[in-house]
DNA sequence: AGCATTTGAGAGCAGTGCTCTCTAACGAGA
DNA sequence: TCTCGTTAGAGAGCACTGCTCTCAAATGCT
């Protein structure tokens, strides 16, 4: 019935009715985006909630608000199937079979949650422009994935291709991110994940938006045969 | 004054009227599409036309079947801009050169129309499914990077990788797709260029549907390595 | 217990896609 | 050249949308 939030440890009865609502809210939204596609209807959300359309107001400034929300709250579900794909490999330093089980994981989440996927990677909303919240949601599936590298040049299983493959403004870019997120990472290694993680982005895509609709049929192998491929290009050993 | 139509030798006034309308419409809508993004709004074109809304439907019979006459259009356009970029490139023998000119002309026409771009590769519209006009218009761009294979491999500067990097189920799918219109070339080429589109295709969506804001600044730089890296897996040579 | 805050209802505005009816214009055949 | 049937466009209207504003009722805090 009450449904404790942790980070509101005495929260008055009003605030805590307030966060029910907000949740109900956006449970009806994601349902109305798996039914309908991406035009979500604030005011059918409303009626499924026996309510008239102003009071959604109440919570949620505007349409794009909630689904900044609905947003923020797709990245933060990804993100943590990505780490439970991860964390499912027990063999720590098989790095190739971890890299495949996140690619897995991202790709089993787009499939059960098209719209939601959708949402987060597919075209933008048009005067829509992502606040700072989503993009920490968003880099968090990345990270996994280059978390991996870090692992593997950690433990020496991975070696540091050296700079001469990257282009120097790229090289400075990249050095950046390594800095703020993956301190002692070489930038080739950096771009080598990201270059990994760009193409797991469009696999999923590419298969999720359909335009792989009509000429494969095994999406599934066909998707690990292509993540196979990008282990090998980024120097993942087969165990 | 009239443009003529190749397919329409001697139309009637009214026809070559009513062709002229269409394309204005369809001028106008692409105008919208750029500066509005997506939800293209048939009273708004309507306005642009000094016509009333109900006029529009004369010539397209619903909002879906002029963004479907659009997307046909786009798939046209994008097909014109990659062919055009692999015939500017004067040595054909140069594999690697051609192809990294096709993505890249992928690239720059995408930048130049994002909002087509979108209506193309990004998250399909709920309740709409693409006709087969779309498929065959959409299938010019991976077919010309795809022909640069099917030269490489005609005159001997690309060899069979044999079928061992491909799983059963995909072989098979590959096979229809060489038969009908690749005849000839082995499907782990193929395989191999297909991964190189949907990489192509990933790193631009990436890009334009903002994923790289305040991480990668040098975009083009960044582009052309990650399509070398392709190039690398697919086999392209140096010249 | 009283009060101030919060909540929801309801009406309303401007916009949307789409349908229907009606009139005026216009091209094609005699 | 003149008539006639087709066609383009106008206009009203329906159901829907996001959003604003006002008002009354409920509700939690002091």
């Amino acid at each position: 019935m009450c449904a404790t939030l942790s980070d509101m440890p005495a929260a008055s009865i009003r605030a805590r009715a307030r966060a029910e609502m907000i949740n109900e809210i956006k449970t009806i939204a994601r349902r109305h985006l798996a039914a309908e596609g991406a035009n979500l209807s604030l005011r059918a959300v409303a009626r499924d909630m026996g309510m008239v359309s102003s009071a959604i107001y109440r919570y949620f400034p505007s349409r794009d608000e909630l689904l900044t929300a609905l947003i923020v709250d797709g990245y933060h579900a990804l993100g943590d199937a990505a780490a439970a794909g991860d964390a499912g490999v027990t063999d720590r330093a098989d790095l190739r079979g971890r890299w495949l089980a996140v690619c897995h994981a991202v790709r089993r989440w787009a499939l059960a949650h098209p719209a939601e996927y959708a949402l987060l990677f597919g075209s933008p909303v048009p005067g829509y422009a992502a606040p700072q919240e989503t993009t920490v949601a968003a880099a968090r599936t990345p990270a996994t994935l280059i978390g991996i590298l870090v692992d593997g040049f950690a433990t020496g299983a991975l070696t540091d291709p050296g700079p001469s493959e990257l282009p120097d403004p790229v090289h400075a870019d990249l050095a950046a991110v390594r800095d703020s997120l993956f301190a002692g990472l070489p930038e080739a290694l950096l771009a080598r994940g990201a270059t990994g993680w760009i193409h797991c982005f469009g696999a999923v895509s590419f298969e999720l938006f359909g335009q792989l609709d009509g000429v494969i049929g095994a999406r599934e192998e066909y998707f690990d045969h292509q993540m196979r491929r990008m282990c090998d290009l980024i120097g993942l050993p087969c165990p």
